[in-house]
DNA sequence: TTGTAGGCGTTATCAC
DNA sequence: GTGATAACGCCTACAA
C-alpha cells in the first residue's frame, strides 16, 4: 500500500507483531513455521525490503563495505575494483565505491562519509591522508580496514601491496643484462608511494651492477613544467643519452609508447612496470612487469571478510609478486654511442629514417 | 567522550538543548550568534560529525547520489564517473558508485540498495533491467533519475545518450567516400544498445551509397564461439574480403588493432567508434569518432542537480554529438582485389612482407 | 530565540 | 513462541 512498505505494514497485514516479522526477516529460528510462512508470503505480496538505513542506525553496522581509490579511471584500480565487487556480491555485501579526490581533506571526508554510513568494512588506497595521525575508528577495535597498494605510514593494519622494489630491481637488472648502462626511469609521481619504491629498486639494480645513478635520467611529470610534454625528449637528447627506459606505471608507459612511436625510435629498449591493453601488439611488443589486480582485489577482500567475521589475529602485511613478461622491447641491445658525437654509432638505416621523420620535441597531435 | 559523539553529547557539553545544536549544524539563522559560537566550538572540540544515516532515516533523503554503471573497468564510463564525481563534490554531495553486475536481478538489487540508502538522486546506465516494468520509485514523483548512454525502454525520464546512429553513419560514409564498398562492422555486443544503433547507422550509410548490406561483414563477440579469437580473421579472409573496418566501441577497437598489427595489415582502412589511449600514436594513427565522456557526465549531473532542486519540467532526451578525428587509418584507399584471386591486387611490397610474418588466424601471445 | 514531544524503520530487552 | 516498549541519532512541529 504505502510507497515502500515497512515492517509495520507487513505485521498489520499478516496479523502479527512487528517483532515477529523482524524475526522472520532475520531468520530467527524461534518462530513457528506456520506463522513464519504466513509472514513470508505477506512480505512477498507487499514487496517488502528491509531498510538498511534503519537497520544500520539500530545495529551500527550496514551490510555494506566501502572501497576508496584515488581515481577509478586508473585501469589498475578499476580491475582491482571489479574483483572486489564480485567477491562482495558473493558474500552478500553491498559495495560502495568512492574516490579520494585530490586533497587530504577530501579523502578524510570520503572515509568519514563511508564510516558514518556504517559500512562494516573498508578497503582503502591511502592517497593523501596520514592515517596514523587521524585516529579514525578503523582497524583493530574499530571498523575493519585493509589498505591496498600503499601502506599507511605508521599504522598497524592489514596491508596488501605488490613487490615494487623487487620487481623494479628485476626489470632494471634485465636491461642491464642486455647490455644497457644508460637507463632512464620515467614516472608520473615519483616522489610518492609506490613509485618511490620502484625508484629504489631501480637504483639498487644499478648499484648492484656498478652503474652510477644519474639524476638526469630520472624524469617525473611532477617535476616537468608541462605535464603533457613527452617525458622522454630530455633523456634521449642528453649528451650521453639513455639507451633504455623503465617506466614506473602504465600511465607513464603510454607516454613512452607515444613518444617512441612518434619518433620511430625502435632502437630504444623499454620495459614497462605494469601491463597495458595493447602492449603485446605494438612493434616491438612491450616487455612488462605485470601486476595482478585480480589477485590484489581477491587477497584484500578475503582478508577483510575474515576480519569482519571476527578474526582478531595480528595485522598482516602481504606482498604480492609481479610477473615478468618478455615480449621484445626489453630485449633490445643498446646502440653504442661515442660521447663526443652522440649519433655516430647509429646504424645508417636509423639515421636515414630519423631524418625522414618530423622532429620529436613537440607534443603529439590532439 | 563517546567513541562517536552525537548531538546529545554536544548539547550536554555546551549546556543547550539537542535542538539548538541541530539548528547550528543545519545553519538555521534563528540562533543567537553567541550560543551558535559556543556550540560550534564544542562541536569542534568533540569532533562531532552528523550521522547521515540518522538524518536520512528522518528526512528520507541522504546528501548522496548514486551512480550505477555496468562495470567501472570500462574506460569510457570510468571517465564519465570522474566528471560526475567532481561535480558531485562541488555540489557538496557524496557520490556512491556501484556497478550493475551481470544480471537483471543484480542490477535491481543495486538500484534498490541505493534507493534504500536514501540517495537523493541517481544516474544510471541501464544494463539488464527493464525499468518500465519494474515500477521503482524513481523519476517524476520519486527519486530523480537520469539515464545515460542508453535509454530505458518505455520510460519517460531524463536521458543523455550520444548520437550513435548519426556518428556511425558518418564514419561509414567517410569510408565509402574513400572508395570502400566492403566495410566490416566489428563489435562486442552488437545486439544491444548502443551498438545496435551504431549498426543501424552503418547500414543506413551503406544503403545511402547503394551498397548491399552483407551480414558476413558484421561480426560480434557474442556470436563467435571463442571470445578471444580475433574477430577480424573471418571478414578479412572472405572470398570478397573487407577492405575497411568500422569498430563499434573501444574494446572492439583494441581487438582490431591487435589483429591488424599482428598481421601487419596496414592496407586495411580502420575507423574506431570512440577514442582510445594510444590511437594517435599507432602507425597509421587511428581515425576515430570520439565520444566525450566528460560532456556526458557533466550534462547528466547538471540535469540531475536541477531535478533534485525541484525542477519538474518535462523529461528531457539529450543527444550528444561525437567528434570525427581523421588521423590516417580511416583515409586509406581500398586495394582492388580480383574476385577469383584475392591476393592478386596487393602491392608487391605488401606481399613480401606478408610472407615474412606468421599466419594470422591464431590468437596473439599472452 | 530556545526547548519539548514525537516519530523515521529497525533491532533488543524484557515480560507474557 | 510471541508481543509491547524502548532505544539508535536525527529532524519536524509546535509550544514556551
Amino acid at each position: 500500500m504505502s510507497p515502500t512498505p515497512t515492517l509495520r505494514d507487513v505485521a498489520q497485514l499478516a496479523g502479527v507483531s512487528i517483532k515477529t516479522v523482524s524475526r522472520v526477516v532475520n531468520e530467527d529460528p524461534e518462530v513457528t513455521e506456520a506463522t513464519a510462512a504466513r509472514v513470508r508470503s505477506t512480505i512477498e505480496a507487499l514487496g517488502y525490503r528491509p531498510n538498511p538505513l534503519a537497520r544500520s542506525l539500530r545495529t551500527g553496522r550496514d551490510e555494506a563495505i566501502g572501497l576508496v581509490v584515488e581515481t577509478i579511471s586508473d585501469p589498475f584500480f578499476a580491475a582491482v575494483t571489479e574483483t572486489v565487487e564480485e567477491a562482495a556480491r558473493e558474500a552478500g555485501l553491498f559495495l560502495i565505491i568512492a574516490s579520494a579526490g585530490r586533497t587530504p581533506d577530501q579523502e578524510r571526508a570520503v572515509v568519514l562519509g563511508l564510516l558514518h554510513r556504517s559500512v562494516c568494512g573498508l578497503i582503502v588506497v591511502p592517497c593523501w591522508l596520514g592515517y596514523a595521525r587521524e585516529r579514525l575508528p578503523i582497524g583493530p577495535g574499530g571498523v575493519p580496514v585493509v589498505f591496498i597498494d600503499r601502506p599507511p605510514s605508521g599504522l598497524e593494519v592489514d596491508t596488501v601491496v605488490v613487490d615494487n622494489e623487487g620487481s623494479a630491481q628485476r626489470a632494471t637488472a634485465h636491461l642491464v643484462a642486455h647490455g644497457h648502462r644508460r637507463i632512464a626511469f620515467v614516472g608520473t609521481a615519483i616522489e610518492r608511494f609506490p613509485l618511490r619504491q620502484r625508484l629504489s629498486g631501480y637504483a639498487a639494480a644499478l648499484a648492484a651492477a656498478g652503474i652510477e645513478f644519474d639524476p638526469a635520467l630520472v624524469v617525473s611529470h611532477a617535476r616537468s613544467a608541462d605535464g603533457d610534454a613527452p617525458l622522454l625528449s630530455g633523456v634521449l637528447s642528453l649528451e650521453d643519452p639513455a639507451t633504455a627506459v623503465l617506466s614506473a606505471n602504465a600511465v607513464a608507459s603510454l607516454d613512452v609508447v607515444r613518444h617512441l612511436h612518434g619518433c620511430a625510435r625502435t632502437d630504444v629498449a623499454f620495459v614497462s612496470f605494469d601491463d597495458f591493453p595493447i602492449a603485446e601488439s605494438l612493434s616491438p611488443p612491450v616487455t612488462v612487469a605485470r601486476q595482478d589486480p585480480a589477485l590484489m582485489g581477491r587477497t584484500a577482500i578475503d582478508l577483510l571478510l575474515r576480519r569482519i567475521r571476527g578474526d582478531a589475529s595480528a595485522p598482516q602485511r602481504l606482498v604480492l609478486p609481479t610477473t615478468f613478461v618478455e615480449r621484445g622491447s626489453g630485449e633490445i641491445a643498446p646502440v653504442r654511442v661515442a660521447r663526443a658525437a652522440p649519433d655516430a654509432g647509429r646504424p645508417t638505416r636509423r639515421r636515414t629514417r630519423a631524418a625522414a621523420i618530423p622532429p620529436c620535441s613537440t607534443t603529439s597531435q590532439r
